[in-house]
DNA sequence: TTGATTTCTTAATCTAGTTCAAGTTTTTTA
DNA sequence: TAAAAAACTTGAACTAGATTAAGAAATCAA
């Protein structure tokens, strides 16, 4: 399957296309092979573009003032990414965007927004949806932040993303659970021999 | 002003509706005066209502294992609540739902989102701008619990809400900022002192 | 393929924030 | 308006997780 038809496959999940607006829609978007390492958006910069995953992983993540990094998210495949608030304002970017390993993404440029809304008022619907969704796994996220200690948090990672455990390095997983990846390395230890 | 006015004037930030636009939606609406302390949604109940705070403060909250309470959000004058997991699958509530002070509300059920949006497309959009925006919320609320101290965190609140400081307790702040009461009470003694 | 770099592990020491407990102030209720 | 309940404060003891450091294993680059 092409990218096209991939992104289109997946949007039929929420919306229903005619040819037309597959074709309206496909026409917005750019493919783009993304090697591992990759920066998509960096810290500072304003926001253009949105990222949908195709295939590979991308992570969002943040610099703080003491240069650490902190991952908000992982993107893998029939995800999106951006950085909504610089997108949306064109204002400098909070986070940064890279890719974990070699990977497919369709781009859609958020100056065309308005006019796809315009176009297809389908994708308010599309998007409605997809941000629903995307809020529900925020609280959730919040919620086990503030309810679980680190190893609760690690073995809920392991068993919602077991794939992502295998793909990405435990300084990864231990910057998104917001741990060390010492004391990460410890609570494997400890599950391990148990 | 109504209530009935109250929201629409609010909605007109983000859409044009006429008059029978207006007066279709207002018709799906009701109007809940809830008294200090009442639960509006419980844990373990299917959400079947949206609440719209027309003023007042209500608050948003888990109860975990041990039986302590983690407030996820507040919700104020313009701001919408509801567990949106629960509502959508009709499924049972991960979250409460009470008011922390006297409170006017707007309800509007989940039955009633399908035909809103059938009826009037626009909705799609104006969810879609809500949605966004609580994502950008959301986002930011993760980075400061990942980047801050909880001194940090607390600063930021103050400054972010200052009347929410005046109207709710410190055991709520506290527990918004996922600290324990008692430290919360140091680190004001600290600032106090400084 | 080897040397360099990055990742992972282990252990000792440290600290931000918790827990427990007791006293004080404020708010609620009858 | 008095008494009960809830909220807030303070301090001592504790702990989950951080920091530092050094070695081992894995990965990468030439």
């Amino acid at each position: 399957m092409t990218p096209d038809e991939r992104i289109v496959q997946y949007l039929s999940r929420y919306i229903k296309l005619d040819k037309k607006e597959q074709h309206f829609f496909t026409g917005l978007l750019e493919n783009q092979e993304v090697k591992k390492g990759t920066h998509l958006l960096q810290q500072g910069e304003i926001c253009r573009l949105q990222y949908f995953v195709i295939e590979g992983c991308l992570r969002t993540y943040t610099v703080d003032e003491h240069g650490l990094e902190h991952i908000i998210q992982f993107s893998q495949a029939n995800w999106w990414t951006s950085d909504l608030y610089s997108g949306l304002t064109q204002t400098p970017a909070e986070h940064s965007i890279d890719a974990l390993v070699h990977s497919s993404v369709m781009i859609l440029p958020f100056e065309k927004m308005e006019w796809l809304y315009a176009e297809v008022p389908k994708f308010e619907r599309f998007f409605r949806i997809l941000y629903q969704n995307a809020i529900v796994s925020h609280f959730r996220r919040t919620r086990e932040s503030m309810e679980l200690t680190a190893e609760e948090r690690y073995l809920r990672f392991t068993e919602r993303y077991p794939d992502l455990q295998q793909l990405v390095s435990q300084k990864h997983i231990a910057s998104y659970l917001n741990i060390t990846p010492e004391f990460l390395s410890k609570i494997r230890n400890k599950i391990a021999h148990r």
